[in-house]
DNA sequence: CGTCTGTTTAGAGACCTGTCAACCTAAGCT
DNA sequence: AGCTTAGGTTGACAGGTCTCTAAACAGACG
Protein backbone atom coordinates (compact mmCIF):
# COMPACT_ATOMS: atom_id res chain seq x y z
CA UNK A 1 0.00 0.00 0.00
CA UNK A 2 2.12 2.88 1.00
CA UNK A 3 6.21 2.86 1.31
CA UNK A 4 8.18 1.74 4.72
CA UNK A 5 11.41 1.85 5.64
CA UNK A 6 12.96 -1.36 5.75
CA UNK A 7 16.28 -1.31 8.08
CA UNK A 8 15.67 -5.00 8.61
CA UNK A 9 18.38 -6.54 7.11
CA UNK A 10 18.80 -6.84 10.76
CA UNK A 11 18.54 -10.51 10.64
CA UNK A 12 21.63 -11.06 8.23
CA UNK A 13 23.43 -8.47 10.41
CA UNK A 14 23.95 -6.43 7.48
CA UNK A 15 22.47 -3.69 9.74
CA UNK A 16 22.89 -2.19 13.01
CA UNK A 17 25.62 -2.23 15.17
CA UNK A 18 26.36 -0.57 18.05
CA UNK A 19 27.52 2.96 17.58
CA UNK A 20 30.77 2.28 20.20
CA UNK A 21 31.63 -0.23 17.50
CA UNK A 22 31.79 1.94 14.25
CA UNK A 23 30.68 5.12 12.83
CA UNK A 24 27.29 4.83 10.70
CA UNK A 25 27.52 5.38 6.67
CA UNK A 26 25.87 8.11 5.14
CA UNK A 27 22.98 5.57 3.95
CA UNK A 28 22.24 3.77 6.69
CA UNK A 29 22.12 7.39 8.65
CA UNK A 30 19.41 8.47 6.73
CA UNK A 31 17.20 5.46 6.90
CA UNK A 32 17.71 5.48 10.89
CA UNK A 33 16.98 9.17 11.02
CA UNK A 34 14.02 8.95 9.80
CA UNK A 35 12.79 6.41 12.21
CA UNK A 36 14.48 8.51 15.05
CA UNK A 37 12.61 11.62 13.47
CA UNK A 38 9.28 9.88 13.88
CA UNK A 39 9.87 9.39 17.54
CA UNK A 40 10.85 12.83 18.16
CA UNK A 41 7.29 14.13 18.72
CA UNK A 42 5.70 14.04 22.03
CA UNK A 43 2.43 12.68 20.45
CA UNK A 44 3.69 9.89 18.71
CA UNK A 45 5.92 8.72 21.11
CA UNK A 46 2.56 8.73 23.70
CA UNK A 47 0.95 6.99 20.68
CA UNK A 48 3.79 4.65 20.44
CA UNK A 49 4.06 3.52 23.92
CA UNK A 50 -0.27 2.95 24.20
CA UNK A 51 0.35 1.03 21.34
CA UNK A 52 3.58 -1.30 22.60
CA UNK A 53 2.45 -1.40 26.25
CA UNK A 54 -1.03 -2.09 25.26
CA UNK A 55 -2.98 -5.42 26.56
CA UNK A 56 -3.15 -8.33 23.44
CA UNK A 57 -0.55 -6.20 21.58
CA UNK A 58 -2.64 -4.73 19.96
CA UNK A 59 -4.94 -1.39 20.19
CA UNK A 60 -7.91 -0.10 18.61
CA UNK A 61 -7.86 3.93 17.00
CA UNK A 62 -11.09 4.33 18.90
CA UNK A 63 -9.25 3.88 22.24
CA UNK A 64 -6.15 6.06 21.20
CA UNK A 65 -7.82 8.89 19.72
CA UNK A 66 -9.76 10.19 23.06
CA UNK A 67 -6.65 9.92 24.81
CA UNK A 68 -5.16 13.35 23.44
CA UNK A 69 -6.31 16.63 23.16
CA UNK A 70 -5.75 17.06 19.73
CA UNK A 71 -8.58 16.29 16.71
CA UNK A 72 -8.96 12.91 14.94
CA UNK A 73 -7.54 13.74 11.81
CA UNK A 74 -4.24 14.66 13.58
CA UNK A 75 -4.18 11.27 15.34
CA UNK A 76 -4.12 9.45 12.13
CA UNK A 77 -1.48 11.81 10.88
CA UNK A 78 1.18 10.54 13.34
CA UNK A 79 -0.30 7.01 12.81
CA UNK A 80 0.76 7.54 9.60
CA UNK A 81 4.21 8.92 10.05
CA UNK A 82 4.71 5.68 12.70
CA UNK A 83 3.59 3.25 10.01
CA UNK A 84 5.84 4.50 7.29
CA UNK A 85 8.58 4.74 9.63
CA UNK A 86 7.86 0.75 10.43
CA UNK A 87 7.60 1.26 13.82
CA UNK A 88 3.67 0.01 13.56
CA UNK A 89 1.43 -2.06 11.33
CA UNK A 90 -2.68 -1.80 11.50
CA UNK A 91 -5.31 -3.13 9.54
CA UNK A 92 -9.38 -2.64 9.38
CA UNK A 93 -11.37 -5.20 11.27
CA UNK A 94 -14.91 -4.69 10.45
CA UNK A 95 -15.47 -0.85 11.56
CA UNK A 96 -11.95 -0.21 13.56
CA UNK A 97 -8.78 -0.09 12.54
CA UNK A 98 -6.12 -2.12 15.13
CA UNK A 99 -2.51 -0.91 15.55
CA UNK A 100 0.80 -3.10 16.52
CA UNK A 101 4.06 -2.33 17.29
CA UNK A 102 6.92 -3.78 15.25
CA UNK A 103 9.32 -4.70 17.64
CA UNK A 104 12.18 -5.64 15.18
CA UNK A 105 12.78 -2.07 14.22
CA UNK A 106 12.68 -1.09 17.93
CA UNK A 107 15.09 -3.14 19.11
CA UNK A 108 17.41 -1.73 16.28
CA UNK A 109 16.91 1.44 17.10
CA UNK A 110 17.54 0.24 20.60
CA UNK A 111 20.89 -1.52 19.92
CA UNK A 112 22.44 1.15 17.53
CA UNK A 113 22.42 3.27 20.95
CA UNK A 114 24.65 1.04 22.23
CA UNK A 115 22.68 -1.35 24.62
CA UNK A 116 25.46 -4.15 23.33
CA UNK B 1 26.36 27.52 30.20
CA UNK B 2 23.37 26.56 28.24
CA UNK B 3 20.34 24.40 29.26
CA UNK B 4 20.24 20.64 29.18
CA UNK B 5 18.37 17.72 29.34
CA UNK B 6 18.15 15.74 32.30
CA UNK B 7 16.37 12.50 32.27
CA UNK B 8 18.70 11.01 34.55
CA UNK B 9 17.08 10.35 37.23
CA UNK B 10 17.63 7.03 35.67
CA UNK B 11 19.94 6.55 38.37
CA UNK B 12 16.98 6.17 40.48
CA UNK B 13 14.97 4.20 38.29
CA UNK B 14 12.20 6.89 38.38
CA UNK B 15 12.08 7.07 34.66
CA UNK B 16 12.73 4.91 31.81
CA UNK B 17 10.91 1.55 32.00
CA UNK B 18 10.78 -0.07 28.55
CA UNK B 19 7.29 1.54 26.34
CA UNK B 20 6.31 -2.62 26.89
CA UNK B 21 5.48 -2.09 30.46
CA UNK B 22 3.48 0.87 30.21
CA UNK B 23 2.44 4.10 28.62
CA UNK B 24 4.52 7.44 28.82
CA UNK B 25 2.72 10.21 31.21
CA UNK B 26 2.81 13.39 28.94
CA UNK B 27 5.98 15.36 30.72
CA UNK B 28 8.00 12.21 30.29
CA UNK B 29 7.10 11.89 26.48
CA UNK B 30 8.28 15.59 25.94
CA UNK B 31 12.03 14.90 27.37
CA UNK B 32 12.41 11.91 25.39
CA UNK B 33 10.87 13.44 22.55
CA UNK B 34 13.32 15.99 22.37
CA UNK B 35 15.77 13.79 22.62
CA UNK B 36 14.95 11.49 19.62
CA UNK B 37 14.14 14.64 17.86
CA UNK B 38 18.05 15.86 18.22
CA UNK B 39 18.59 12.15 17.11
CA UNK B 40 16.37 12.48 13.94
CA UNK B 41 18.76 13.80 11.11
CA UNK B 42 21.12 12.18 9.54
CA UNK B 43 23.65 14.66 10.04
CA UNK B 44 23.39 14.52 13.48
CA UNK B 45 23.06 11.15 13.74
CA UNK B 46 26.46 10.74 11.52
CA UNK B 47 27.58 13.31 13.94
CA UNK B 48 27.08 11.07 17.47
CA UNK B 49 28.15 8.04 15.71
CA UNK B 50 31.19 9.59 15.01
CA UNK B 51 31.87 11.03 18.37
CA UNK B 52 30.60 7.70 20.15
CA UNK B 53 33.17 5.26 18.41
CA UNK B 54 35.83 7.74 18.48
CA UNK B 55 39.07 5.96 19.66
CA UNK B 56 39.73 7.55 23.26
CA UNK B 57 36.21 8.17 23.98
CA UNK B 58 36.27 11.78 22.42
CA UNK B 59 37.18 13.47 19.28
CA UNK B 60 38.04 16.78 17.68
CA UNK B 61 35.57 19.08 16.36
CA UNK B 62 38.43 19.83 13.60
CA UNK B 63 38.24 16.12 12.72
CA UNK B 64 34.27 16.44 12.41
CA UNK B 65 34.03 19.31 10.34
CA UNK B 66 35.65 17.92 7.13
CA UNK B 67 33.76 14.23 7.32
CA UNK B 68 30.94 16.30 5.99
CA UNK B 69 29.38 18.38 3.09
CA UNK B 70 27.99 21.36 5.07
CA UNK B 71 29.96 24.52 6.19
CA UNK B 72 31.67 24.87 9.60
CA UNK B 73 28.40 26.74 11.22
CA UNK B 74 26.20 24.10 10.21
CA UNK B 75 28.19 21.81 12.06
CA UNK B 76 28.89 23.86 15.25
CA UNK B 77 24.74 24.54 15.16
CA UNK B 78 24.20 20.25 15.03
CA UNK B 79 26.69 19.83 18.11
CA UNK B 80 25.11 22.33 20.06
CA UNK B 81 21.26 20.52 19.52
CA UNK B 82 22.90 17.50 20.41
CA UNK B 83 24.24 18.64 23.32
CA UNK B 84 21.41 20.33 24.53
CA UNK B 85 19.41 17.34 23.98
CA UNK B 86 22.46 15.68 26.65
CA UNK B 87 23.61 13.08 24.05
CA UNK B 88 26.84 14.74 23.76
CA UNK B 89 29.71 17.01 26.20
CA UNK B 90 32.27 19.31 24.58
CA UNK B 91 35.08 21.14 26.60
CA UNK B 92 37.99 23.67 24.37
CA UNK B 93 41.11 22.38 25.15
CA UNK B 94 43.70 24.88 24.21
CA UNK B 95 43.05 25.71 20.56
CA UNK B 96 40.39 22.73 19.65
CA UNK B 97 37.50 21.79 21.15
CA UNK B 98 37.19 18.00 21.95
CA UNK B 99 33.58 16.43 22.18
CA UNK B 100 32.76 13.21 24.12
CA UNK B 101 29.32 10.89 24.11
CA UNK B 102 27.00 10.67 27.43
CA UNK B 103 26.38 7.35 27.55
CA UNK B 104 24.08 7.22 30.71
CA UNK B 105 21.38 9.68 28.34
CA UNK B 106 21.90 7.26 25.16
CA UNK B 107 21.42 3.98 27.87
CA UNK B 108 18.18 5.52 28.57
CA UNK B 109 16.82 5.77 25.38
CA UNK B 110 17.70 2.57 24.47
CA UNK B 111 15.89 0.93 27.47
CA UNK B 112 12.97 3.36 26.60
CA UNK B 113 12.97 1.48 23.12
CA UNK B 114 12.20 -1.96 25.10
CA UNK B 115 15.75 -3.91 25.18
CA UNK B 116 14.96 -5.07 28.50
C1' DC C 1 48.47 42.78 16.64
C1' DG C 2 47.37 39.02 13.17
C1' DT C 3 45.96 34.45 12.34
C1' DC C 4 43.50 30.30 13.14
C1' DT C 5 39.57 27.73 15.36
C1' DG C 6 35.03 27.48 16.58
C1' DT C 7 30.65 29.60 18.04
C1' DT C 8 26.86 32.91 17.59
C1' DT C 9 23.60 35.86 15.06
C1' DA C 10 20.38 37.04 11.36
C1' DG C 11 17.78 35.76 7.65
C1' DA C 12 15.75 32.92 3.46
C1' DG C 13 13.59 28.78 2.22
C1' DA C 14 11.90 24.23 3.20
C1' DC C 15 9.51 21.23 6.31
C1' DC C 16 6.18 19.93 10.08
C1' DT C 17 2.04 20.22 12.91
C1' DG C 18 -2.66 21.03 13.39
C1' DT C 19 -7.54 22.13 11.57
C1' DC C 20 -11.57 21.97 8.44
C1' DA C 21 -13.80 19.74 4.76
C1' DA C 22 -14.39 15.92 1.68
C1' DC C 23 -14.03 11.07 0.97
C1' DC C 24 -14.16 5.92 1.63
C1' DT C 25 -15.39 1.69 3.85
C1' DA C 26 -18.29 -1.06 6.94
C1' DA C 27 -22.59 -1.90 9.48
C1' DG C 28 -27.45 -1.33 10.41
C1' DC C 29 -32.02 -0.47 8.98
C1' DT C 30 -36.29 -0.38 5.91
C1' DA D 1 -30.77 -3.32 -2.96
C1' DG D 2 -30.81 1.51 -1.37
C1' DC D 3 -30.27 4.83 2.41
C1' DT D 4 -28.25 6.36 6.58
C1' DT D 5 -24.94 6.64 10.23
C1' DA D 6 -20.29 6.02 12.29
C1' DG D 7 -15.17 5.28 12.11
C1' DG D 8 -10.78 6.62 9.86
C1' DT D 9 -8.06 8.44 6.29
C1' DT D 10 -6.80 11.80 2.84
C1' DG D 11 -6.26 16.61 0.80
C1' DA D 12 -5.56 21.51 1.18
C1' DC D 13 -4.10 25.17 3.65
C1' DA D 14 -2.27 28.55 7.76
C1' DG D 15 1.17 29.16 11.22
C1' DG D 16 5.19 27.82 13.42
C1' DT D 17 9.74 25.42 13.51
C1' DC D 18 14.02 23.61 11.47
C1' DT D 19 18.08 23.69 8.39
C1' DC D 20 21.37 25.98 6.11
C1' DT D 21 24.56 29.98 4.65
C1' DA D 22 26.99 34.34 5.17
C1' DA D 23 28.82 37.60 8.21
C1' DA D 24 30.24 39.11 12.67
C1' DC D 25 32.23 37.65 17.05
C1' DA D 26 35.33 35.51 20.87
C1' DG D 27 39.38 32.65 22.60
C1' DA D 28 44.07 30.82 22.06
C1' DC D 29 48.59 31.12 20.28
C1' DG D 30 52.58 33.15 17.91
Amino acid sequence: MSKQLVVLDAATGACCEPLTAAALESGQAETLAAMFKALGDPTRLRLLSMITSAEGGEICVCELTPAFDVSGPTISHHLKVLREAGLIEGDRRGTWVWYRPMPEAMRALATILGTA
